[in-house]
DNA sequence: CTTCATGCAAATAATTTGCAGTAAG
DNA sequence: CTTACTGCAAATTATTTGCATGAAG
């Protein structure tokens, strides 16, 4: 809970309670979604608002704390900041894995037991024409 | 147009108007949301509703004619089904262009004059798990 | 003909906002 | 102290649904 704290005050963010309760499910989860976050953190703070998760995670995104991973005909979830890494998302139950860019020891079990049926590669940044605005 | 009505014909779908109308703001476009669609068709087929995008979306996306492109922090956009492909999205305009996955002559220039923040790579399959279902 | 798509209006779901009270630093 | 966060309710936005009519094959 510690690195919680300390992870909001480097990115310049009070520590809430309610904070470190969002990135405590997150990190807990992996990847998660607003409905899930807000379901797993009631039973431990039954008062907490819907609309507080969804500003967080907001204030959250624009402070560089966690990342979207926005999925196909699906809500959105939400990981911790990190490494990049790619993802493999299963279309039938859901579930994500996360695949290290290690270049070294790339998990290859685990992309040879995965039936792929398509690649989503996305790269963000900023275009050449709005770099010279 | 023709492309069209046979692209929705070998997908087990009536071709109407409405539907070629949508498939057409889509190329056009290259990448686009489901508002842009609506506006951009309009202005041809005044009575169009909303709905019935949003109901072609889903069936068309369920026929494999179209992609959804999900983005961070937007609405999804829309892709006619095409080859594998990356792509670069400026999050400062939302512009998506596509670079193809032809390997001997990736458009390197475009990436290079792209100021990258991050990338976003996403595999969708089935898990093991979900295979042995 | 028969089946399925359309457009409208209404319903539901998702997200955002305003504001009075409260906690963090 | 002062600033910014929370929770609630209300507002807004996004998406889906039901149904009578109309178009496609």
């Amino acid at each position: 809970m510690q690195d919680y704290i300390k992870l909001l005050k480097q990115n310049n963010l009070k520590a809430t309670v309610q904070r470190t309760a969002i990135l405590k499910s997150i990190n807990d989860a992996g990847h998660i979604n607003i409905d899930g976050i807000y379901s797993s953190i009631r039973s431990q703070y039954p008062t907490i608002s819907l609309a507080t998760v969804y500003k967080n995670i907001v204030v959250m995104l624009e402070h560089g704390v966690i990342l979207e991973v926005p999925i196909s005909r699906e809500k959105s979830k939400y990981e911790l900041k990190k490494d990049d890494h790619i993802h493999i998302i299963c279309k039938s139950c859901g579930e994500i894995k996360d695949i290290d860019l290690t270049r070294d020891k790339m998990k290859l079990l685990d992309i040879k037991n995965f039936n792929l049926s398509y690649a989503q590669i996305n790269l963000y940044g900023i275009c050449k024409k709005c770099q010279s605005k």
